[in-house]
RNA sequence: GGGCCUAUAGCUCAGCCUGGUUAGAGCGCAUCCCUGAUAAGGAUGAGGUCGUUAGUUCAAAUCUAACUAGGCCCA
């Protein structure tokens, strides 16, 4: 027997109980035992910093990351999950440094990196349970005991295998990157670093000039090239100036003197009397000549050093157009000589931001300092053209407070532009979604990705794993394994972090090497995270390989810089082959008010809190039926996930609370539920539900199967509706039904509730997973199962009736016409109207009709159905040219039959309807290629149109039809007393009908059986009396008791 | 500075790929109906120069270009 259920749940403590039923029968690691032989569906997770509490985009990531896999597991697949955690790198060192008051690198080498590190270790080892509250609250199921973490040995040895594979491969290598420096800690500094700390501040914007050193072009020895910088201090690293190529420039007359400066900046010489010589582009400069300011690296010329070269960043908005190029202290100035094919570098500047003693003059000078000295040295040598000051934002060292400013650093490469095109063909085989994301954002990414920088000057990551030999840089070894290290130290290796790392020696044929003191970049662990959660190569072989490359990611948009590019370039470069087949790409989860959550703005609600507040199912649905999915910012809103728990979850738990509720008092058993009979033998509406349900179960797997799951939500939605405002609404009678009375219609109606809610609940259990399992286990009988064992549901095209399914639409459309008829005429639906005419010639309406007449008589309260096969005595046509057919055809000569057909005479309307056909200047035009639009031929109120067919309505009213109308009126009292007086659905009532009034009596005579079904009566009775109670506008008054026992 | 995305009703979004003349939905608002699924449900209505401008076309929310505003990522 069914056990009956609270029609008001409250969300949050049902999922906690959901989670502890699952907790008691083990069911996540149950569902996968039970999918242990079956194929392997491979699902990557991608993973977060344990910093913080997680957030709605972590959020959202875990529940798409929850529903595939799920999806997946009931589609008959084994899919692992295992959560990960990124647990290297600079945010958790920060959050270290800060808890230990250290401010720079040199102050945590005082500390000691040992010390350091294992704080850092300790420090990732705090917020986890966070995240698995929270993740337990949104009803994801994923493996946090066996989880992988990137600072286990096992994943770091995995890391230098990688790396080692690579530098096998040639992909490795060390070169310069300009970072974001900072003098005061003597340590390069990251991007975001860099950010942190921006600052309006004056600084020096002068002009100053080289002196071309030969005749090039144009360009005449001697010719000064006037020269914009806003850093004099790099002017001692100048190795080049660099130009526009498709920028004007001119050669201008001044003092005697000639000088080049772009066209479009003329003006800035407007003081000067100036004359314009000639005028040619910037490509006629390129390899121009030129003298430098300072003569210490007069050498570097014959390795192409003082030339003019062509840069991107140019532009004409500032400055003279000619700017001046220092490769050490400039990113773009570092790139622009390598594209020109200079290989030179100049660093006169040491690591705590002073000069050496390359320039005597400048020696022991911090570099701000020396912008005075370096001015008035130009000033003397009569170069420096202009002198001001100038206002612009410029990074400081978030920690010192001092200007950082950029410097080359040595640092290690991965060659990416050599796999660069193969990465584009083969992300091509990707599917993503949506496929903008990987067609375009990401492919262009693939397309112009630069050489990775892997190296970081930092302490709590992967070591890169190459010592070098003391006395020979290019001399090196890459170790690729524990053993490998073992064997070459002949020590016992138990960690490779730097603390263990940094003072083993390898001593070789004699030779000493000695570890190079970088560590990886934690954006290449997560790229190695496929290798690295699996020991691979070391241990699982075969595992790695079956579930490579991975059938399912997703993570945000940010990830396409991010871990998907990663994942990618490494897979490429290992293996040839992409590391992912398909990808979700959500978009940014921003504010209600469109900015970015922000926790100092408070401008969200806690995720925690909504989540006690609404459910995880509730969370779930908003999410994944909102632009996100589609790789669109959402703006989240509280209000929404209100309106998804309204419209999706409630009424799924109403009709499901229906059903327990009138199975439980019917003590409807299972084995009752086994008499019904076959499908095809139930009712129309029984078919029809059965009928829309395998539909949609067709259509539900179509999206699931290829990750669309934005397009699975409102079909979904949309069968709730059909459900509830359909199916259950229009058969509630049979539920109630006395037994004995057509008991085979009765259980038909059980049983076919009961089936489609089973089914339809597993088909949504991997998008609202503890609602389902709730419902699920109100339906079944048996013991320590769960609906997540089950199988998806797969479309049973036997009970698909297209043609039924088309009928109930056309009985949704007249219901829906009578009832706006009846509102415009205010003829309320307690009132039953003698009949309603369909107008129409069409057969196929009529055909549909003979199904679907009871159930619009039913719904409307309506006794008959006529058909009207006269359309014109009611109905005129409106026509116009259907322009998808007529438009391409005809061109311009559509407006000839715009204008025919709106002017058309009734007499030719005749004609063209009699001849299906009719020609106008020339052009022969059928019916077929006409819309028709039906309009009223005279204004009748009871007539409605609907589409291409229209009905009338029957509003004249008799005494049957009134009394009946009262019967109901009584009816309905009837239940509000039993309400207003607390009686149980179930309760069987004696009813006292107290009147004087002659109609009601006959009314209560001819509508006793009705009237005592409805409201459960088992005794009625009539007292002649008088009451001034009134019912309907008439003097009546019942009195309702409860009897003793129900029978 | 570059790449990608977005702009449609008071709000949140469909429709755009594949052009077709009356642009849809939900929420909110207003009016009303129903009443044993009821702290629900339903109907009707008001509300839009489809970001701006130009172009292509017989026809543009839809295609093209430029611009404006916003977002994400990268410099």
């Amino acid at each position: 027997m069914f056990k009956r259920v609270e029609n008001n749940i409250n969300l949050a403590d049902m999922e906690n109980e959901i989670s502890n039923y699952w907790d008691e029968i083990d069911a996540f690691q149950t569902s996968l035992n039970n999918r242990n032989n079956d194929k392997v569906f491979r699902f990557y997770d991608g993973p977060p910093f344990p910093t913080g509490s997680p957030h709605y985009g972590n959020l959202l990531a875990g529940v798409i990351k929850d529903i595939v896999p799920r999806y997946w597991t009931m589609r008959g697949y084994y899919v692992e999950r295992r959560f990960g955690w990124d647990v290297h790198g600079l945010p958790i060192e920060m959050e270290v440094q800060k808890n230990l008051n250290l401010e720079d690198p040199q102050q945590i080498d005082e500390y000691g990196i040992d010390k350091f590190n294992e704080a850092c270790r300790t420090q990732v080892q705090t917020n986890t349970e966070n995240w698995e509250k929270i993740t337990r609250k949104i009803g994801r199921w994923v493996d946090f005991e066996n989880d992988y973490n990137t600072m286990d040995i096992d994943f770091m040895e995995s890391v230098w295998w990688v790396f080692k594979e690579l530098w096998e491969k040639e992909l490795i290598y060390q070169d310069y990157k300009v970072l974001p420096y900072s003098w005061a800690a003597s340590t390069p500094l990251s991007n975001f670093e860099a950010n942190m700390d921006y600052r309006e501040v004056e600084d020096p914007s002068i002009y100053f000039t080289l002196n071309a050193r030969d005749d090039f072009n144009d360009v005449q020895k001697g010719d000064k090239f006037l020269v914009w910088t806003t850093t004099p201090w790099c002017i001692p690293g100048n190795l080049a100036i660099a130009v526009g190529k498709d920028i004007k420039y001119s050669r201008i007359s001044l003092n005697e003197h000639f000088y080049w400066i772009a066209s479009e900046r003329l003006h800035e010489l407007k003081d000067h009397d100036i004359e314009v010589v000639l005028t040619c582009t910037g490509k006629e400069l390129l390899g121009a000549t030129y003298i430098p300011a300072y003569e210490e690296y007069e050498n570097l010329f014959s390795d192409g050093a003082f030339r003019l070269i062509h840069s991107d960043d140019t532009n004409t908005e500032s400055g003279s157009g000619l700017v001046s190029q220092a490769p050490a202290y400039g990113e773009s100035d570092f790139y622009a000589l390598k594209n020109s094919g200079i290989e030179v570098i100049a660093d006169p500047v040491t690591l705590s931001g002073k000069f050496d003693n390359t320039f005597s003059e400048l020696e022991g000078m911090n570099v701000k300092d020396a912008d005075n000295k370096i001015m008035k040295q130009l000033k003397e040598r009569g170069s420096l053209f202009s002198q001001k000051t100038e206002m612009h934002s410029y990074p400081f060292c978030w920690r010192t407070g001092t200007p950082l400013i950029y410097k080359a650093i040595p640092t290690w490469f991965l060659n990416v532009e050599k796999i660069r095109d193969r990465m584009v063909e083969l992300n091509q085989s990707t599917h993503w979604v949506p496929g903008f994301i990987g067609e375009k954002r990401f492919s262009n990414w693939l397309g112009n990705a630069r050489d990775w920088a892997i190296s970081r000057n930092r302490y709590w990551g992967s070591c890169i794993p190459v010592w070098i030999n003391e006395d020979d840089p290019n001399d090196s070894i890459c170790i690729g394994s524990v053993t490998e290290l073992e064997k070459l130290t002949g020590e016992k290796i138990t960690d490779l972090h730097r603390h263990y790392l940094d003072d083993l020696i390898i001593t070789k044929d004699g030779k000493t090497y000695k570890r190079t003191s970088e560590v990886l970049d934690c954006w290449f662990e997560s790229g190695a995270m496929p290798y690295g959660q699996q020991h691979y190569p070391f241990e699982n072989e075969e595992l790695f390989m079956q579930g490579f490359p991975a059938d399912f990611v997703a993570e945000g948009l940010d990830q396409t810089r991010g871990w998907f590019y990663t994942l990618t370039v490494l897979a490429v470069a290992l293996f040839d082959s992409v590391a992912f087949k398909n990808c979700i790409t959500t978009g940014m989860i921003l504010a209600e008010d469109g900015r970015k959550m922000s926790k100092s703005l408070k401008n969200y609600p806690d995720p925690e809190d909504l989540l006690n507040k609404f459910g995880g199912d509730s969370l779930r649905a908003y999410l994944i039926n909102s632009p996100v999915v589609r790789g669109e910012p959402l703006k989240f809103s509280e209000e929404g996930v209100k309106l998804v728990t309204r419209n999706i979850i409630l009424p799924l738990w109403n009709s499901f609370s229906f059903f327990s509720t009138y199975a439980n008092a019917d003590e409807i058993t299972f084995e009752e539920l086994e008499k019904a009979s076959p499908i095809e033998q139930r009712s129309l509406m029984d078919r029809w539900i059965v009928s829309s349900l395998q539909s949609l179960i067709k259509n539900v797997n179509e999206k699931m199967e290829n990750y669309y799951l934005y397009e699975v939500i409102p079909p979904l939605m949309n069968f709730v509706d059909e459900l509830t405002n359909w199916y259950v609404r229009s058969n509630r009678k049979r539920f109630w039904k006395e037994k004995g009375v057509d008991d085979i219609d009765k259980i038909n109606a059980f049983k076919t509730l009961h089936e489609v809610l089973i089914e339809f609940n597993k088909a949504m259990a991997p998008v609202l997973p503890f609602i389902c399992e709730k419902i699920y286990q109100g339906l079944i009988d048996d013991e320590k199962k769960s609906i997540h064992y089950c199988d998806y549901p797969e479309s049973n095209t036997k009970y698909i009736d297209e043609e039924l399914e088309a009928s109930v639409d056309l009985a949704k459309k007249i219901i829906k016409s009578v009832r706006n008829l009846r509102v415009k005429l205010k003829l309320p639906n307690k009132q039953p109207l003698k009949s309603v005419t369909i107008i129409s010639n069409n057969e196929n309406i009529t055909k549909q009709l003979g199904l679907i007449e009871n159930l619009i008589m039913n719904e409307v309260n309506i006794k008959e159905i006529n058909i009207e096969k006269n359309v014109d005595q009611w109905i005129d046509y409106e026509f116009k040219p259907n322009f998808e057919i007529l438009g391409p055809s005809l061109g311009k000569d559509i407006n000839k039959i715009v204008k025919y057909l709106k002017n058309i005479s009734d007499d030719e309307k005749i004609l063209l309807l009699e001849n299906k056909t009719t020609e106008v200047d020339g052009i022969t035009i059928n019916l077929e290629d006409i819309n028709m639009n039906l309009t009223k031929k005279e204004k009748i109120d009871e007539l409605d149109i609907v589409g291409d067919f229209s009905l009338l309505l029957d509003t004249e009213l008799n005494d049957d039809l009134l009394m009946e109308r009262m019967s109901r009126e009584l009816v309905s009292y009837i239940q509000k007393e039993r309400k207003n007086q607390g009686f149980d659905v179930t309760d069987r009532i004696k009813s006292t009908i107290v009147t004087n009034d002659k109609f009601v009596q006959s009314t209560v005579e001819n509508f006793k059986k009705y009237i005592s079904n409805e409201t459960l009566t088992l005794d009625l009775e009539i007292k002649i009396s008088d009451t001034t109670n009134k019912v309907h506008d008439r003097n009546v008054e019942v009195l309702i008791n409860k009897l003793a026992n129900n029978s």
